[in-house]
DNA sequence: CGCCGTTAGGAGAACGTTATCACATTCCCC
DNA sequence: GGGGAATGTGATAACGTTCTCCTAACGGCG
């Protein structure tokens, strides 16, 4: 590998002087300017960028942590993220978690020790000792889709709660009364969240919440594939359900499918997080998008922020709006007639 | 931030001492690892691993260069790179060079300049002037999905003849003549591949290809959608289209939707690629199932061959086999009969 | 008692860059 | 013509590890 001595050598002057017209700074003469210049590009010369991290204390590189990239959703995060941090010179490196601490930990570690300059974390629970060393360790950290509860660091998350409401507040105008949540982990922020959310929906329009109506998934298909079982076997069974994620509701779907379920008809199907192949579904399915892209991108510019110092205030908190995207999953605007042939508790007027 | 220094001072030894006791090599007594390691720790002591890049010559980075990490399929790949090479203790670097050349070369040269110690590639065609001069680096190289011409590197791709095939042979022996093409770009290894597949499987089963069967996309959504329209216009239009990949088969599915054509009866479908969502569409979509994530794993698994010495022949090729997933959206099993209400040119006993 | 092998630990060079300082020139102005 | 600023260049010290040499103490053995 070709070093700034060698192209120094080459040029006649000093490793100070080759450094100097390389880097653009201090005194350099047009003349021997050029004769670095040419004499590094003669010998293909690449500063070695890890000499320049040594030096400058600063790797030009940021870590992201997610669970899983394979899932669109965060796909799209970490893709937010390297757009927003691209133009500014940054590198990502990823990092698949798996909702596993020990995963965690162990990526957390390596990212301590490349002396990483930021860290985006979508992080999967855990009391986050650990981060609170990252940051102690003066790496600043943005949490992004998820946070944690103490953790002084910027976030950038979803309303979950408006998402979860305006699509319950949709089910309710189509005339749904009897509904279900298929929700996440409580163990994540995300599934507490959407949980709280769809009680507080469902209180707000006093609905009853019926035994066996809210079940805990594990925000991956299988969970949504096993669990709507439980809701078909209901003797009261929901008329609607709001699945609490993208994989769970591709899980729901397919099982709602095996198990010849009209939508929406026998059963109305909302999706947290909205995806590319919703509109071509039978019925296309009606769905809360989230910006994760936006997400991501915001993450990166809250981060860069901190990098550059730019910002050093308190930790600041970004929320996003989620879209309903109605389709025809939960049934067609005016309610239909069978929504309203069984006895509910409350009456449409009261 | 603490070093080495510090524990070594705290642990009240040399440098040199504390290194070996870190580092577990050379000749340190028991009493004294045992003070060094209790100092490091409770110094919050983290190897600085710039430093040891520095003078090891190697960083455990990897980078990984794919077109969209927003695409599933290179998601999945990501993925699977990951775990194969997560356990040998190297991280990931995610560059996303969106067929753009010039992004390209901007990751390229970052990488090079970060003394990455291998480098996965997805190549989006070019020259591959600077590859070359990453190899001649000494940077191990694997190709993945995709191959450049006559780039001595390793490589692994899909059998995207033997899949295409497949789909076609599908197709005839549902008794469709009249297959279509929505291709990928020409420039790109799988545009091409597919294409030629295609033309080689169309003439093995004596099939005409008439004009505007072959239409040549972008690889992305919004180009399935739009090229629809030109087979619908058609006068002879085909019975059936194979559709190069997993994006632009949303928007061919979703333009078909909207233009009311029903799928098998009025075009039979299948798509490039697999998708989660594929079996919970109406009619579930036949397709050719790529082993993404064995891709992404046999390129990391062949890449570490390379970086760790353990193999240092010529460049090899791994070609992974796809597989035809039979769902509906050809037609039954048995050839319908519309399919023999027209006159070919070629009948069934031809 | 001297020699040698073993055990333990320290000094210091190296990795490739950046950046500070010092040292020359040249030029200008009073 | 001399002092001082402006201009150009070189020497060299970092940055934090790793690792090769050295040195020292000690015990065993002839």
């Amino acid at each position: 590998m070709t070093t700034i001595r060698d192209v120094a050598r080459r040029a006649g002057v000093s490793v100070a002087t080759a450094a100097r017209a390389l880097g653009d700074y201090g005194y350099t003469s047009p003349r021997t300017r050029q004769r670095v210049l040419r004499a590094a590009r003669a010998l293909d010369y690449h500063p070695n960028a890890i000499a320049r991290s040594m030096i400058k204390g600063r790797t030009q590189t940021l870590a992201v942590v997610v669970s899983d990239n394979a899932n669109p959703f965060f796909a799209s995060v970490v893709r937010g993220i390297e757009d927003a941090v691209l133009g500014q010179g940054y590198a990502i490196i990823l990092c698949n978690a798996d909702e596993d601490p020990a995963k965690e930990a162990l990526y957390l570690r390596a990212i301590r020790q490349k002396r990483v300059d930021g860290l985006v974390i979508s992080p999967s629970g855990g009391p986050g000792g650990l981060l609170r060393g990252l940051m102690a360790s003066g790496i600043p950290i943005v949490q992004v889709d998820r946070r944690l509860a103490r953790l002084p660091a910027d976030a950038v998350v979803v309303d979950n709660r408006a998402g979860v409401r305006a699509a319950i507040e949709h089910l309710v105008r189509l005339g749904h009364r009897r509904i279900g949540l298929l929700g996440g982990p409580r163990r994540l922020y995300t599934g507490r969240e959407r949980l709280q959310a769809y009680l507080a929906a469902m209180r707000e329009a006093r609905l009853p919440v019926a035994d066996g109506w809210v079940l805990e998934g594990t925000f991956k298909e299988a969970s949504g594939h096993a669990l709507v079982g439980r809701f078909l076997r209901l003797r009261r069974r929901p008329t609607a359900i709001v699945v609490a994620n993208n994989l769970m509701t591709i899980g729901a779907l397919l099982a709602l499918k095996e198990a010849g379920v009209r939508i929406p008809e026998e059963m109305a199907v909302v999706g947290f997080d909205d995806m590319d192949w919703a509109p071509i579904l039978t019925p296309p399915l009606t769905a809360i998008a989230q910006p994760a892209r936006d997400l991501g991108a915001a993450a990166g510019v809250l981060l860069l922020e901190r990098v550059t110092g730019a910002f050093a205030g308190r930790p600041r908190t970004v929320v996003l709006q989620p879209r309903l995207v109605v389709r025809e999953s939960c049934g067609t605007r005016a309610a239909p007639s069978w929504a309203y042939t069984e006895q509910e508790s409350r009456g449409p007027t009261a």
